[in-house]
RNA sequence: GGAGGGAUUCCCGAGUGGCUAAAGGGAGCAGACUGUAAAUCUGCCGUCUUCGACUUCGGUGGUUCGAAUCCACCUCCCUCCA
């Protein structure tokens, strides 16, 4: 079985540009391959983690990765997928972003002996000649072709600057200079990259008259096509300071059901066999397959020992045994002691304001033990404490330990 | 450069002088039902010292007893013309 096999299988593959061409290539040689991910934030989220994984299924199978830290193309920013325009970001946050994703990209992909390379293309992009690079890039792209690309029609009706209609190109010659400089010859990307790897597959074999190719892989979704990995904080990161490992867990831990299978294909290393025999349980079997599913995926990303904690925590809070020291946990100054627990709950930022944490109370959505806190009034005394700790539980699943220091 | 249109609470989007903390939808939170799921139904959804007070409708200033709503200037965005 091929690695083009193992990611169809796994339902990765959305779109190929020469799909025999391809399965061939994977066949018989090693290649060198790249994914771009632009550092438009201080750290990576389950979307840039699927493209991690594709490029960990292709590294097993001996090619050759580049990670492309899109140093440059950040500076521009990609329209695609987007309906509005977005924010220009200092080069400083750029650089900045750029290292927290190096960081975090070591975990899964093996770099050492050359088997991987991480390249920044701010390295190329930035210095280039405005005039030069019209005459030996721009000359190759029609104005009337790319209008007609996907990824700009809906930027027709809202506005597009001509600042991020040029991302095209720059990512179109990033191929080039990959394959120019490493011999890349394929790059992959999320589907919404369709239009962008297909002009740099164009720019290649119109420059070099050499062969290239593309894939784009599936966007995560959940089954009801809105976009996988939004908390009420905002994106799923995979950054631990950002979203706690028992955060992450319990995302996965509370997936709908009819993800469960597609997550457990795209975002762990099982084998098939297992994927399809977790995602046929039903009812209330399934609840194995997503603990299986949130154990896996916290382990790629935080590591063996954060997510046997985040699934002790939960199985402490949820399952009414075991140890409580790895469940989320805010801690308070013993002077914090015989004031109302709402000033608590509020100075902790369990509740983001006094007037939502009154609220809560009010709709009896806060509990001690099994018993309902109603009364807004209620205090926080030190009989409450057991060890200098006060479980509490907002609504039907999140759990707060309060400790007194 | 000229002509017109727009900026509303997290998002979309009503509102054109008092009844508007501001319709409706989405998101979010809580309750019921459940399997730590989904769907559904119900309540909530600016802040605070919460039966009351305070702050909000791009910015600044003005008219008025009273403005998100009227006027002036400014900023940004869109459309058409050049």
């Amino acid at each position: 079985m091929t690695v083009l096999d193992t990611l169809k299988e796994r339902g990765f593959v959305q779109q190929l540009t020469h799909e025999d061409e391809i399965a061939e290539l994977l066949e018989k040689e090693k290649i060198t391959f790249y994914i771009g991910f632009d550092p438009t934030a201080d750290s990576l989220h389950v979307g840039h983690f699927l493209g991690m994984m594709v490029m960990a299924h292709m590294q097993r199978a001996g090619h050759r990765p580049i990670c492309l830290i899109g140093g440059g193309t950040a500076m521009v920013g990609d329209p695609s997928g987007k309906t509005d325009m977005r924010k220009m970001m200092t080069q400083e946050t750029i650089a900045y972003n750029g290292e927290q994703f190096k960081k975090q990209m070591q975990r899964f992909i093996d770099f050492s002996d050359g088997k991987a390379l991480m390249l920044n293309n701010a390295d190329w992009l930035l210095e280039l000649n405005y005039v030069q690079f019209l005459r030996e890039i721009g000359v190759h792209f029609s104005v009337n072709r790319m209008l007609t690309a996907d990824c700009f029609k809906q930027r027709l009706e809202k506005g597009l600057s001509f600042l991020e209609f040029n991302y095209m190109l720059m990512q179109a010659y990033d191929f080039l200079e990959l394959n120019r400089q490493c011999d890349c010859i394929m790059q992959m990307g999320g589907d919404d990259q369709w239009s962008n790897i297909l002009a740099g597959a164009d720019l290649i074999r119109r420059k070099e008259s050499k062969p290239a190719y593309g894939l784009t892989f599936t966007l995560l979704t959940t089954s009801d096509g809105r976009k996988m990995g939004k908390t009420e904080k905002g994106a799923l990161w995979l950054d631990s300071d950002k979203t706690s490992p028992y955060d992450f867990y319990q995302y996965w831990r509370n997936i709908d059901d009819a993800d469960v299978e597609k997550c457990l294909a795209l975002l762990t290393f099982l084998p098939m066999e297992e994927v399809k025999r977790l995602g046929a349980l039903k009812d209330k079997e399934i609840n194995i397959a997503k603990k299986t599913l949130a154990y896996e995926v916290t382990q790629l990303i935080h590591g063996k020992e954060e997510a046997t904690k985040a699934q002790q925590a939960a199985e402490a809070l949820f399952g009414g045994s075991g140890a409580l020291d790895n469940a989320p946990t805010v801690t308070v100054p013993a002077s914090a002691i015989g004031t109302k627990l709402l000033d608590v709950l509020s100075f902790t930022g369990i509740v983001s304001s006094k007037s939502e944490g009154r609220r809560l109370i009010q709709q009896g959505g806060l509990y001690i033990g099994d018993t309902t806190v109603g009364d807004p009034d209620f205090l926080f005394t030190a009989d409450l404490l057991d060890n200098n700790t006060l479980l509490i539980r907002k609504g039907k699943k999140n759990y707060h330990r309060i400790v007194v220091e």
